[in-house]
DNA sequence: GGCGCAATCTGGTCCAACCAGAATTGACCG
DNA sequence: CGGTCAATTCTGGTTGGACCAGATTGCGCC
């Protein structure tokens, strides 16, 4: 078993076991055994997991899972494994993941460079191409924002949001399986580069805001409330 | 050598050691000998640089030492240990810092509850005591912009917002030698509450962009170029 | 100089201990 | 029966040695 996956089998294991949060996790001991790999495996792993501060390691206590999952590196890690994260928290992300790219389209549009029209007028016409396809926009749909972001200029930017996207994945897929959802979608992505291309730092982030709110409020209605008001 | 020590000098002296960044850093079997820990210590520590993807370790050959240190949690970490971060670097997350305020303060203005008032209420007080004991506002200063994020009720906001205050930590405490911009400071703080408390969202973000721009132009002129325009 | 093979080095993995403090158990006494 | 305290067990923390197999290196031969 590589570590690539046995650390996300070794979370998902130790939430499993302490239901509850803030619950006592099998002994190091055990769970080498139980993943039939050595102690130090074990250790590696949950060295890694404190870091993250998804578990926390009393000496000569235990192991103890963390009530909440801090951190964006810990939340995007279990996105991307699947493993559960509170509702809460989702929507909280959205909304942070909210405030980036509005505000990524209104800087996009004054540093956008040759190069990042030339990637965006790629993306679009994949997408344009999948769209014809009838199949899902889910990635492309990922790739369109990530470009706008990167259109920033900032480095630090890209990498937060990329975190946030993975917290978005899966419920993506769910979303694009409508050919209206993906159709309109694709729609305002090309509004919104057309914004950004026009250099109209506020048509952009306007269009953006629809853009992210029509997704929003369909999520709102799909899913328990958000608890959240005035998000823009 | 505890763990919470030894991760940081550990990082430091990779870095160190493998000038010019991708270069190699010496083998697991030197690093124990020169720390004095075991084997399993460092294959510990490197498991932790290596999700942070500060290092890369390459089965039989050897680990190798990221160009770009990527990654909030990463980034943060080095800030809090004094460790190198590329300037360029420091600029970005600067304006992703100033990105989230502005909105933190929006959004503060229409969610922020009487707690929320009371804990702002501290912050500013215990703030008016330090400055008239003519003692610096730095840590203070953090304090009050975390409370503001934190009035927002959004808690992933605040978990980001505090990985990016590492960021600054250092530059705050030269910024706050100076008694007129600690008293300027606070009074620009004491304006945003009472923004926030009678909930005028425009004016409270209004505040926070000049507040902030005040700050930065202050580094702008005190350091290289940011080199990224219109950032507000 | 170029090529190829062998010695060496490296990360990856496992095992067997030992330590000291925390947690648990159980016997003993009131 | 209840409570107290000591002995035992369990746990994370740390160490050392060992083996593997592929990457690297270097030396010798052609």
């Amino acid at each position: 078993m590589q570590q690539e996956e046995f650390l996300p089998s070794l979370a998902a294991h130790l939430i499993g076991s302490a239901r509850g949060r803030g619950g006592k996790a099998p002994s190091e001991r055990d769970l080498a055994e139980h993943f039939a790999v050595s102690r130090g495996q074990v250790r590696e792993a949950l060295a890694i997991l404190q870091a993250m501060q998804v578990i926390e390691r009393r000496a000569k206590s235990g192991i103890y899972v963390n009530g909440d999952i801090g951190g964006l590196e810990a939340m995007s890690f279990f996105a991307r494994f699947g493993l559960p994260l509170e509702n809460r928290q989702i929507f909280e992300a959205v909304e942070v993941r909210k405030i980036h790219e509005v505000k990524a389209a209104e800087l996009a549009a004054s540093r956008a460079t040759d190069e990042n029209f030339a990637r965006l007028r790629d993306v679009l016409a994949r997408s344009q191409a999948r769209l014809m396809q009838g199949q899902g926009l889910d990635a492309l749909d990922q790739e369109f924002h990530l470009e706008i972001v990167r259109a920033t200029q900032n480095s630090v930017f890209v990498t937060i949001c990329t975190s946030f996207y993975a917290l978005s994945q899966n419920r993506l897929k769910v979303y694009f399986r409508s050919p209206e959802r993906n159709a309109r979608s694709h729609d305002e992505h090309l509004q919104i580069f057309d914004a950004v291309l026009r250099r109209d730092a506020a048509l952009s982030s306007a269009l953006m805001v629809a853009h992210l709110r029509g997704a929003a409020s369909y999520w709102a209605e799909l899913l328990d409330p958000p608890g959240l008001g005035g998000v823009e």
